[in-house]
DNA sequence: GTTAGCATGTAAGGAGTTACATGATTTT
DNA sequence: AAAATCATGTAACTCCTTACATGCTAAC
């Protein structure tokens, strides 16, 4: 999930660690979150990967000492060419792992660099994944509403509308996708 | 987590695993999820701290046959002296252990075996959590919704509606605390 | 008599978190 | 010159998942 992210990330522009944990933030928003304790290790996983490499050629000479100091605090990534293919491959997965509850906030977050058809796949994907959880709640709900506490009751209940509010928000977004051969704005 | 999730539920009744796991499904809902690989390595666990045993007094004499076999399949857990003590200082806890996101469900689910006043502080703390999150949310998308493209919109306009109408359910949820001092349905 | 669901478990591993440690740079 | 925030990193650990392995019991 993370190297998805980061990927993505990068793929708008070259990036250092700290920087890269505060556009996950803003990006991600409610969604998910990360450590430093996660990000830093996954960095450096990817770069032995071959998916990301240090930047040289950057904004860093601001002033004109530090450029003969062998190493600056800072270490801006950018993507590799192998870097460009993986996050093609993954943005391409149109599967559970796409739109599953931890996955799909990361996915939807790129859904601009990603494939038209594979979007409507994704998004279809997560909405009949919710619809079954929705299934399972009600009939649940209807079976054993009598024996349930009020407060088992009041988060069945708000799970339930949480989930069925998702569901809608879908549907629109399935209908947006399709009815539109132009979809985002830059 | 799952632990005390399965204190909540054999404190109602003696349970085999099996029958756990399923009640966890229909108690939690949309919630949260476990694993039977995660369920009977954490019963054993349990049984070797002593917070549950082996209940022997059933209602498994349906027939008189299994009865001298030394073991049948099915393994019925009941609550100790220990489970309940432990269980009780579990939902004691009003501090961040109970109001993020992964545990506040499990926490509320058993509220109705929970002391009034610790179930007003976890509400109001997971309240004020949200509160916070909103809050990053809003001014980030304040200060940056122009530079995002759609479906980043998106997101984080449908992550901030979600997180606004938990914060409403919270907010009733306090108020119907406070105005009641008779609360739970048996 | 075979498929489906009940029932219990293990081994290996994934994907993170927390807490700690360190130092540079900017703001007050 | 102190405090805040920027910036990078490691070690130990938590908690759960997936995939596998096994056998019993009820329904068709």
């Amino acid at each position: 999930m993370l190297e998805l992210a980061v990927l993505g990330l990068l793929h708008e522009s070259p990036l250092h660690g700290y920087e890269l944990r505060q556009r996950l933030k803003a990006t991600l928003g409610t969604f998910r979150a990360f450590s430093y304790g996660s990000l830093y290790p996954t960095l450096r996983r990817m770069r032995d990967s071959g998916w990301i490499a240090e930047d040289e050629g950057d904004a860093e000479v601001v002033a004109g000492a530090p450029a003969l100091t062998g190493r600056r605090g800072k270490v801006v990534y950018k993507l590799t060419a192998d870097g460009k293919e993986k996050l093609q491959e993954l943005l391409a997965e149109a599967g559970p792992s796409s739109w599953e509850d931890e996955t799909f906030g990361v996915h939807f977050a790129f859904f601009s660099q990603t494939d038209p058809e594979v979007r409507v796949r994704i998004l279809e994907g997560r909405r009949s994944r919710l619809e079954e959880r929705r299934e399972g709640v009600r009939s649940g709900l209807a079976r054993t509403r009598e024996r349930l506490d009020n407060y088992t009751l009041q988060l069945q209940e708000h799970g339930l509308e949480s989930v069925e509010r998702e569901v809608r928000w879908l549907t629109e977004l399935i209908e947006t996708e399709r009815n539109n051969s132009k979809p985002a704005r830059p």
